[in-house]
DNA sequence: CGCTATTCTCGTATACCCTACGAGAATTGA
DNA sequence: TCAATTCTCGTAGGGTATACGAGAATAGCG
């Protein structure tokens, strides 16, 4: 399944529970009182989504989490969209990134480098990350934590604004795809209770029945070598999909210093 | 919505309609005839979600769409996943990039951007694919014969073997998932009838009331520099969308190239 | 204390989604 | 002709989000 978000209400009410940490939130004396706080919501979702994927963190699950009625999760948020947008900024901002003031490894490259880390740690805390859409994302404080952050790594290299901009945006789309793709893989071999090799190994008619050595004369170099990873193509391994993670930001990053 | 696929019957059955084209099926003569072709459900399927996105590509949806009832497309397809596969797979199919004997530019780098525009290309004709997962792909002529291409241009770099297969992998993960979320951004621009400038200026709001330049200083630098694109930050207008997507290809194949 | 305004709770109902099952229709070879 | 085979598709069951409205709980006021 997909997920969209980032529709839905007046965009007032979004920011305004997107910040509600920033924001103080009035507080209203009359009526019944709450039994849960946005945050339990959130974080269950949260939870539920870690363990078993996105497609687990609906309405009626949450809620049963919750042991309340599906119903009165919608006094703490308009819409599952909502729900979403609040789990992806929530998840955005356990990345320990260095604000202004803070202590920062002083190489810029050892910056982005810190960047990587931790946000593959998040993908991997919550691959269902990979699954939602960052178009019109949550702008909340921790996607611009994190872009602050980034862009600032490309001012430590000496980038002008424009190019900081242009070259943050392209780590950010390498690092966050390559990252989610990871823990994504990661995610379905442990709900599917199969291995990636496992499930490139059942279709081993393939090779025998489709695949064309003339048609593919370089994969077959590729695999001849051995350079796919024993019994893998497309992505392979895990060693082999962290390889090339490691090979494309090195000289990603090699490329934008060059060109400083 | 997110969108899971590859998971459900045996792949024996998937892998031969995958491969349809190339393998002749064996003809049945008993029996009722059939009023529909594969072609035409995958084709149909695909049309519905170009137009309104990956959800109206229901199977409710295609039936009606094909004048059926829902039920009759499982005669043609064993679940929706697979449907999903082999679109997905039509799709990368329509890249032309040359084969093994077939023409191609002399220089890598052009080659490679054959593979960028070819990439883009299919992408802003059909941005759903974005929200299909990408791990554990449908294995068809589709997803081998873009393999084969990128890797080829990367032996024609003169990497050896395993070096070129990461960089391949490194590659086509940051072309395809930029190519994808511009195809996306526009779907989104499309079916909302938002553009993504009028999205930002929505949330107006943010930079008056939760936005603090002290903690956001470069991203204020890069602000009044104006390189944000005008209204917008996170992604910004088009123009720096493609900007970015450029940005970082050339600077990926200078450090690729510098390495090799 | 009682009343009312306010707020939260959540059962019911609607409208989608995928798909298992099985009855019936169509076709062909025997 | 009729049996075997294959395709068609209505019904039903279990999932999803959420609109609506009735009822419960609370605070403050008279």
């Amino acid at each position: 399944m997909t997920v969209q978000h980032s529709g839905g209400g007046p965009p007032d009410r979004t920011l305004a529970l997107l910040w509600r940490k920033t924001q103080p939130t009035p507080d209203r004396a009359r009526g019944r009182k709450p039994t849960l706080q946005l945050d339990t919501v959130v974080d269950t979702a949260i939870a539920l989504a870690d363990e078993r994927g996105i497609a687990a963190a609906s309405m009626g699950n949450v809620a049963k989490a919750l042991g309340v009625g599906t119903m009165t999760l919608y006094t703490y948020v308009p819409s599952k969209e909502e729900l979403l947008d609040l789990m992806v900024d929530q998840v955005l901002l356990e990345r320990r990134l260095p604000g202004p003031g803070d202590d920062r490894p002083a190489d810029w490259r050892a910056q982005v480098e810190l960047y990587s880390d931790e946000t593959r740690a998040m993908f991997s805390r919550h691959p269902w990350l990979a699954r939602v859409s960052t178009i019109r994302p949550p702008v909340g404080p921790g996607m611009l934590a994190a872009r602050e952050y980034l862009l600032s790594t490309m001012f430590a290299l000496g980038l002008p604004p424009a190019r900081a901009n242009l070259a943050a945006l392209a780590i950010a789309t390498y690092v966050d795809s390559a990252a989610g793709a990871e823990a994504e893989s990661e995610l379905i071999e442990r709900t599917t209770g199969q291995t990636n090799d496992a499930w490139w190994h059942e279709r081993g008619d393939l090779w025998e029945n489709y695949f064309d050595v003339d048609r593919y004369p370089t994969m077959t170099a590729v695999w001849n070598d051995g350079a796919g990873g024993g019994t893998s193509y497309g992505g392979g391994t895990r060693e082999v999909s962290t390889q090339a993670y490691r090979f494309g930001l090195d000289h990603l990053l090699d490329g934008i210093a060059a060109g400083a």
